[in-house]
DNA sequence: TAGCATTGTTGAAAATCCTAAACGTGCGGG
DNA sequence: CCCGCACGTTTAGGATTTTCAACAATGCTA
């Protein structure tokens, strides 16, 4: 078989992206394969832009994740720069100098989010199973620390530190200090 | 023309949504199998499901249109029900009984147009090479009337009648009558 | 260190897709 | 009426993708 890449640039990466969606939902080629119904060998192939998949094998792939065609192509993962904002990064919004209304990833277009104040005991833990639901979510870590996993990658967030991200990439909260831990979190759309 | 109107089976049916998109463009399979450098027979066989296609065919096939793939799964092409209104189907929103505010399209979301009033005189033709650009377009016809084609469909508006549609849609306006034609029409992002 | 499990990567065969060339239909002009 | 032309469809065969099975690399545990 002749080597290497076939295709011009390809048609966006489709491989690239296949992969990067893969990792952020934490699956090994073999598991996804598993869910989808095809062969570990075809993720393999297709990752590495050495074949460009039918429409239908992209569809059972995607349907073991999952994820529709449509956010498949439309999504833009483009994760670190946009998902952790250092404290310092927060935008001021507030006029008042009595108040500060510090804004999280000020850039993020289209938002409609509802803010809520969580506490996390020492200890506490969303769990080893994943949260996912539709939506957006973002928070401000008040006081104590919080260990933030977000697809790949993780972070421990201090007091003014925060995060923004898309609910349906797997996430997980845990406080693993000794103290309480606040939290100021939003969702997206406003019902949870 | 068997013409279109399946607004929900549509994400597995490729086929379906591709000889949509074709014909909503005016275009032949042969012609469009010319422009995206495929033959017509693999155009015939994916509008007919006998195949799926690769994404890069798909792909080739899509860049013919032009169309992105992130578009093609994206669109919602429910055109038909949502692309003319009769003039007693705008939706009043003045609470002053001394001026009357009529919406169009009341149920379309996220807009952000911008009004503009257009007269045509009698013969006007934008002509035989449909329009297209970027955005959204909305219109009201005031006085006199308008032939007012949109990708296949075509009606003729009297006053009180209204439009709208996708702005990369070909689309056509002409006064058959013979007096000027008052129309209030719309844009989006507003600069044209 | 050896053994075992899990990961991603290949080669050859089977399955599927795409092309080239034909076919049938419908339409308009001479 | 016949011809030419354009349309979408079909078929055989070459091209590409997918499977199946084996492989090397890594990490974990005894």
């Amino acid at each position: 078989m002749s080597a290497a890449l076939q295709n011009d640039e390809m048609s966006d990466d489709i491989g690239t992206r296949l992969k990067l969606v893969r990792q952020i939902f934490g699956l090994t080629q073999r598991e996804l394969a598993r869910r989808a119904g095809v062969t570990n060998g075809a993720i393999s192939l297709i990752e590495q832009n050495r074949v460009s998949p039918s429409i239908s094998s992209l569809k059972k792939i995607l349907d073991g994740i999952p994820l529709s065609l449509a956010d498949f192509f439309t999504l833009n993962f483009s994760p670190s720069d946009n998902v952790f904002f250092a404290g310092e990064e927060l935008t001021e919004i507030s006029y008042d100098p009595a108040i500060s209304m510090r804004m999280v990833g000020r850039k993020v277009k289209d938002r409609t989010l509802q803010m809520l104040q969580e506490t996390y005991q020492p200890g506490a833990d969303t769990g080893d199973a994943m949260l996912r639901h539709n939506g957006e979510e973002c928070g401000i870590v008040v006081s104590g620390c919080l260990i933030v996993t977000v697809g790949v990658q993780e972070r421990l967030l201090n007091p003014g530190d925060a995060y923004y991200f898309r609910s349906d990439i797997p996430h997980r909260f845990r406080n693993p200090g000794t103290e309480p831990c606040v939290l100021i979190s939003a969702n997206s759309p406003p019902s949870f």
